[in-house]
DNA sequence: AAGATTGTTGCTTA
DNA sequence: TTAAGCAACAATCT
């Protein structure tokens, strides 16, 4: 589930409560959680570190653990990143107490648990489960020009100023396939997923099986007003969790009932109340929209 | 029991 | 070169 707005709430949580901690000890009971490095070596580069700052682009977190030295950057700079993709937690434990980050399938109850795939121990006893049910997700370790070229990879960050209807308009412009992917694709867009790509569709009144490059600068206009729209609005509501999830300051974090077409298929569209929202299949997922509404 | 599930990568084809 | 369209990755639930 995690995209942009459920991994910025990760990233917001994560940062009031580990900033400027030491690690002191890191379990890794998954190793290829850890792409393209031994769990020794993964270990070793982060033990002894402190978390400076925390970043994000799109759906990625990136823990700067070095400080920021401006004369001796390219060298000093050390970065983890890590990726939840679809069913990764990163849940914060103090005392007892846990801050979880992340979705609720399946319930966190005692941790570690089976899914417990690398575990981060802090200087003050804290610390941080990195849980991954179908262990897609990743951690890794790369310096400047690692994190630099990773960087490059990923298009324009909504919310941010680089993200203008111009800029959308150029990104459709030469695009032959479905509205739907082009807003799902990381490498022009950054962040939005299956979910929000069809509220973002559902909000602007657009059919998700539109051909990109053959929507008007109305209808890219109602799409860049709707992403703005709905991916503040969901940042605001920390994001979309399913079912039972609370968060170990028992705050809710629900956008799920503000959802209008997701996972909503069979029920009447909230905005004509006349049709029933439709679930067909675009690009290998899920879609849900309104059939009169969505043109 | 088959088909679904929040995301990405890498292969094939055009 | 680049874009589009799939299958695959793994573990669950319906």
């Amino acid at each position: 589930m995690p995209e942009l707005p459920e991994v910025e709430t990760i990233r917001r949580d994560l940062s009031k409560k580990i900033i400027g901690k030491k690690i002191t000890k890191v379990l890794v009971n998954r190793k290829n959680m850890i792409p393209g490095m031994t769990a020794n070596k993964f270990v070793d580069n982060i033990v002894g570190e402190s978390i400076k700052k925390i970043d994000r682009v799109g759906k990625l977190l990136i823990f700067d653990l070095k400080t920021a030295d401006s004369s001796t950057k390219l060298t000093a700079s050390k970065y983890l990143l890590m990726h939840m993709k679809m069913t990764g937690q990163l849940i914060y434990c103090d005392n007892g107490s846990c801050t979880a980050g992340g979705h609720d399938f399946p319930k966190v109850n005692k941790l570690p648990n089976k899914y417990s795939h690398i575990i981060y121990h802090f200087a003050d006893g804290s610390k941080l489960f990195f849980n991954d049910m179908r262990t897609f997700g990743y951690a890794r370790i790369v310096n400047q020009t690692g994190l630099d070229k990773i960087l490059q990879e990923f298009g324009i960050e909504p919310l941010k100023p680089k993200f203008t209807v111009d800029n959308l308009a150029d990104i459709f412009r030469n695009r032959k396939t479905n509205v739907k992917n082009v807003l799902m694709n990381q490498k022009l867009i950054a962040g939005i997923g299956n979910i929000y790509a069809d509220e973002i569709l559902w909000d602007a009144k657009i059919k998700p099986t539109r051909i990109a490059n053959k929507l008007s600068a109305e209808e890219i206009k109602r799409i860049y007003q709707a992403s703005n729209k709905i991916i503040k609005k969901a940042i605001e509501w920390r994001g979309t969790t399913f079912s039972n999830y609370v968060d170990g300051n028992g705050k809710k974090g629900n956008f799920t009932s503000l959802l209008k077409v997701y996972q909503r298929d069979g029920e009447k569209c909230p905005r004509c109340k006349n049709v029933k929202i439709k679930k067909i299949k675009v690009g290998q997922r899920g879609t849900h929209y309104c059939s009169r509404c969505q043109k």
